[in-house]
DNA sequence: GAGTTGACATGCAATCCGTATGTCAGTTAT
DNA sequence: ATAACTGACATACGGATTGCATGTCAACTC
């Protein structure tokens, strides 16, 4: 009769425990964040937490690759609203910045992602926000736009110079006043990369 | 006859006790060390570590701040030998990119450090290697080397990008060869904060 | 329609953290 | 010098959590 409604159920409950693990893991942290209440909020157990991630870190991996999956998907689009490739690569470093003042991708990704899971760069779900920037990355160097550097390094660099500022932003007493001034240095340094002096004045944003 | 015996002896003890914790959090991981190995290691018990830090964040931050303090110890020594302020802002970054291929700074200072203690920036031991920089930028900026940034926003972005570009050597399969890429994309980047000649922009003395 | 698979629930063992209580060396006062 | 006291540290206990091993029942196959 219903002869799919086995990996139906399974997947919809897979969706479950990931959103509600989301939301713990936000909160409470990864460390802190209990398998009981969060499979009881998931209207599950243990047992199908196990079944299906066969480990605690396993349930971290697949929360981090879906946020991460978002995450690049955000910073494409916004990075496609820019006029050239350049403004488009600046944009994406402020996307991260500011998609890192969200307290849920603060913690579980910048924060209980590497250490649990590691360095993002050998993660399982390799990180999409580190590829769409060394693409772009890529792209710059071949129009000579930028410098002929090592486009991982560059990509690296840009991407850990981002999100860590926006951890300091975060932090700070007044996100508000301290953003634009972290976006604007941000623009700046990343300006050393290059090929060209291009003479705009580049006003502060 | 011996007044002084009693803290004498406590100090000895917290001095053992954190030179064990290093060891096990290096090796094993703040979240999976176990506090009964780490003070049967240094021949105490988990009395003396409650007692003597009050938790085990607590014996987490006292572990940080004195790796922290080494840190910055190391790269002031080495900017010193610095030809100029400017080579020496690049030769703290180096060394940064250096230092965090040490396994023990890299899983205690860079992974378990934020995720357990929060953001460096808010720690305790307000952390000494982000001081250095952030002078050295300051002192860069009044004598118009640099562009005139926010100071403290670009101490955070160089160093957020040195440390995020050495957990990226750290983990690749050959580090040897990747280091040297990632300081050189590193001084090509750091050189958007150069002042240079735009006579049209900005005319800082 | 009976057998089989497997997704999930449940009970158990091991471990770990934090605290409350006990103990004794080291210090001070008389 | 001896008695009292302070506090650094050890020990015992309770609560909680993870991972596994076993049990169960619905779903799929033949």
């Amino acid at each position: 009769m219903t002869p799919r409604r086995r990996i139906e159920t399974m997947e919809k409950n897979r969706a479950k425990l990931i959103a509600a693990a989301r939301r713990a893991f936000a909160e409470k942290g990864f460390s802190t964040a209990s398998m009981d209440e969060l499979t009881a909020d998931a209207g599950l157990t243990r047992g199908a937490l196990y079944h299906n991630f066969g480990d605690k870190k396993g349930l971290l991996a697949a929360v981090v690759a879906q946020v991460d999956e978002e995450m690049a998907l955000r910073a494409q689009e916004l990075a496609a609203t820019a006029p050239n490739d350049w403004e488009s690569l600046l944009a994406e470093g402020s996307a991260y910045i500011e998609m890192a003042l969200d307290p849920e991708i603060r913690r579980i990704v910048l924060l209980d992602g590497p250490a649990f899971l590691g360095d993002p760069s050998q993660w399982p779900s390799q990180n999409a926000c580190l590829e769409t920037t060394k693409q772009t990355v890529g792209r710059l160097i071949a129009n000579g736009i930028m410098k002929p550097v090592d486009d991982e390094a560059a990509a690296r660099l840009l991407n850990g110079a981002a999100l860590n500022a926006a951890l300091w932003v975060a932090a700070s007493d007044d996100p508000g006043t301290v953003l634009p001034r972290a976006i604007e240095a941000f623009r700046i340094m990343a300006a050393g990369f290059l090929a060209k002096e291009q003479p705009r004045c580049n006003a502060p944003v």
